[in-house]
DNA sequence: CGTCTATTTGAGATGCGTCAACCGTTGTGG
DNA sequence: CCACAACGGTTGACGCATCTCAAATAGACG
């Protein structure tokens, strides 16, 4: 049930690359973070681990980074996927709440949450920066709870497939072809299913002419309209 | 830290109440709100809906409120309840993303969003209140999606009766005699379910001997021990 | 007392989970 | 270079938890 792993579960200490000055006072998050120090991490490595120390914002530059929580029976809920420019460990006090591992080969900026609290009460658009991040990941796991608890598997699995080609259309990449970086197992635990429930929606998507596989981990779209149609749309939108 | 643990039931955090051994930080907040006007809304009105134009921060003062997003054919996901003491609309920008809506005759606390940005800019440490306010709502969201994604029906039911509990404890009211001020639909909806299996769970438990059911809406938790181990809990807890 | 709504209960249908076998790819060591 | 193991993914058969449809019951309120 439980993805491969519990690999080693990674002793917190990041290999790090090389350590950032901080001297500059009032830099702004993205020089702040241009110079920030970079952390290398493979694929099934955990960036952070529930329970863990709190200790650094992170944000992707490469690679994906599967969010989770698990009950105590192993079974686990996939909160979301952080892509290059995501966050990581927003609204963590004192310890991490969740569980941030690596699903492909992924290099991270670090920032250690004292300089963040720091450069936040110097520049209040800072803070303000922080909490619209929050707002949008809380919005994002509101949508995904209605999608797991009101939508069909068919349901689940397309609006699945049309965020993630938003989420491209909205970086100027491929709309309607794209890679899937997680597994099955990834995505069953995201939307609430089985693996065996997402292949087998897959094959459905397939026959019914709306979606090409070439590879397992290679999707192309091919009936944006109906895709739609099957959404189960918002009421707003 | 921060309070003890996030309840599948309330999104938002005493972190934020009426602190009045808190005075020196953010005071203009609790002075602010003492002074906010005041708004009564029936049972069942709205306190606004998706879509509205964001004019203020609500904190519920009596009565009780349903948080929840809906999709175009009607299936509704209840996202939370919002308790005396809550804090309603957080993370709000431009328009309200969700419904609010009272479950009973209520009085809210009114703070134009306008005059809260402006203390917060004079006071950076009420940035970081609503900062863990919100971060708090993100932790009991994502609590609620491990429920309605991983857990069984009865599962679902219990962690709902004990995150209630949890939070009278908290509150120093009777953790194990309470109201249920919501419908078994609000219920329902809350937990993914439909109305006749949360009826019918809720038999189950009082055929178990594990709750009492004096009126509809009124429940006694007989056995903690063994509802405890029927919650499927966190593996973190 | 009567109407309306909320809740409970029953019977039957079904979507998804479970268990199991099979397949394709990758990587590794003889 | 091949054999084979390990892993991820697909497919099939079957069972069951939950949903659907329907009706009875209980409360709430005028």
């Amino acid at each position: 049930m439980l993805s491969p792993e519990p690999t080693a579960v990674t002793p917190h200490q990041p290999a790090l690359q090389y350590a950032g000055h901080n001297t500059e006072q009032a830099a702004g998050l993205e020089q702040r973070l241009a110079k920030a120090s970079l952390r290398r991490v493979e694929a099934k490595e955990f960036v952070f681990a529930e329970g863990d120390p709190a200790t650094h914002l992170y944000q992707v530059e490469t690679g994906a980074v599967a969010l989770y929580k698990v009950l105590c029976d192993g079974r686990r809920q996939v909160l979301g996927f952080a892509y290059p420019g995501d966050f990581i460990g927003l609204g963590a006090q004192g310890e991490y709440v969740i569980n941030a591992q690596a699903i492909k080969p992924t290099r991270l900026r670090c920032l250690p949450l004292s300089s963040l609290s720091q450069m936040a009460r110097q520049d209040p658009r800072l803070g303000f920066r922080l909490y619209e991040a929050l707002a949008s990941e809380l919005a994002a796991t509101r949508e995904l709870l209605l999608t797991t608890g009101q939508r069909s598997a068919s349901e689940r699995l397309i609006a699945f497939l049309l965020a993630l080609s938003r989420r491209n259309e909205r970086r100027g990449q491929d709309a309607k072809v794209f890679d899937l970086p997680m597994t099955r197992t990834d995505i069953a635990d995201f939307l609430g299913l089985t693996i065996e429930t997402v292949s087998r929606t897959f094959t459905k998507l397939r026959m019914l002419g709306l979606i090409e596989l070439p590879q397992a981990s290679r999707v192309r779209l091919l009936d944006m309209e109906r895709l739609r149609s099957m959404e189960g749309s918002d009421a707003e939108a």
